[in-house]
DNA sequence: TAATATTTTTAGATTTGTCTAAATTTTATT
DNA sequence: AATAAAATTTAGACAAATCTAAAAATATTA
């Protein structure tokens, strides 16, 4: 079975949304998508009778086991990608995304599977997200917000769960990425902002809402 | 200007078919594109609407720069792409095709030209083509069909110029492929065929119309 | 619970790229 | 030069993916 670039894209949107809510509803995949609600119902006939949704007049919908399947292979795809052009083209991490939006619909298995092993099997992408393996298997890795990490500990950043490129940006201005050591100086009950010291930076502060969005581990 | 796959597809074939016979008439675009004539007066509308194409109803056509320019990004990113799948996926070069003809698609400028760097620059895909510069310049490089070699000379092969699968089935079964090294040790009148000795090969008998195809320069 | 607001779907239109069948133009042939 | 053949274009249709506007269903609230 094969998709358009189009259903993929839903296919996609359609499995974030489903982590966060279980069962989607059409606006917000509309809002997801950039698109009308009418375009979404239009698609979501489509998806159904292609056997890749739960779907009900009204009632909501979320991607069966095939959809599923089909939504980890395309984020495979994308999470490959950018790491090969961060790691290999040199690409700074948070330009990558709209290249691997396109990438991630080229079709060739072997491709991907030859891809990955090029790259030599990398189990996260370069904003710490897992990299699905070819069965749709997510590597798992212990790790917390931020904001939850005691004062004084030493953690390495691992994923950024908000990927707005106003995020990226700011991190970056932060010279926070993946795999940077950090530890947090201080918290500020007033606002829940955390004065941290990034290493070989001056401390700084970074607002509560930043904290939340990045996800760390303790250093091995 | 960006354009639609759809587009490129058709400025680069335009683009093949006008090097060997100047202007271009609706039936060869026709089969090269593998659609109806039909369909190619449409598309010719809208290239000439875009200013790509030099078109007068009923009396062929061609590219004008611009259209030039834009068949030879194309050509060069798919020629790019070869290189990369067999470089470095290490894909048979008979199996790069298809993919490169999606790959060729992305849009990114500074992917590809990242991607050119990562390459060190090729100057010949792994069939031997010229890969154009960012500029739309085509390296050139002396040399001349096999069947034009004299018996004895030592040539390395440098570019086929029939690139269908069966022309690239044949040269795998001989082991013939780029930089392969061969003479030639006798020509038969009769039909135009050649006795040839790949280098670590018994010596094997290549048809005119093989041998017209296959390009060589003379070993360095 | 009845009225109102929100969400979702339907109906019908639009764009892109394709098609078939028919009409037109050009080319070849008698 | 007239006719036949071939090539090309036009006219009108269709599928995919989108849209707007209106209708229908569901949810909220007074």
């Amino acid at each position: 079975m094969s998709f358009t670039t189009s259903e993929e894209n839903y296919i996609k949107s359609i499995y974030h949304l489903q982590q966060e809510t279980g069962l989607v509803n059409t606006n917000s995949l509309a809002a997801e998508m950039q698109t009308r609600p009418a375009s979404v119902t239009d698609m979501l006939k489509k998806l159904k009778s292609k056997k890749l949704l739960q779907y009900e007049k009204y009632k909501g919908f979320k991607l069966n086991d095939a959809g599923r399947k089909t939504a980890l292979d395309v984020i495979r795809k994308h999470r490959l990608w950018e790491f090969f052009l961060v790691e290999h083209l040199k690409f700074d991490w948070d330009k990558v995304h709209p290249i691997a939006e396109e990438l991630e619909h080229i079709s060739s298995e072997e491709l991907v599977q030859r891809l990955d092993n090029f790259l030599g099997n990398p189990s996260f992408d370069p904003h710490g997200d897992p990299i699905p393996d070819r069965h749709g298997k997510i590597p798992v890795i212990k790790q917390q917000s931020i904001s939850a990490i005691p004062v004084k500990k030493s953690v390495t950043v691992s994923s950024v769960s908000n990927q707005t490129a106003q995020m990226l940006e700011m991190l970056k201005h932060y010279k926070i990425s993946l795999g940077t050591q950090l530890q947090i100086l201080r918290k500020f009950e007033f606002d829940g902002s955390l004065e941290i010291k990034v290493l070989k930076q001056s401390p700084c502060i970074i607002s509560e809402q930043v904290a939340k969005n990045v996800f760390v581990h303790y250093v091995q």
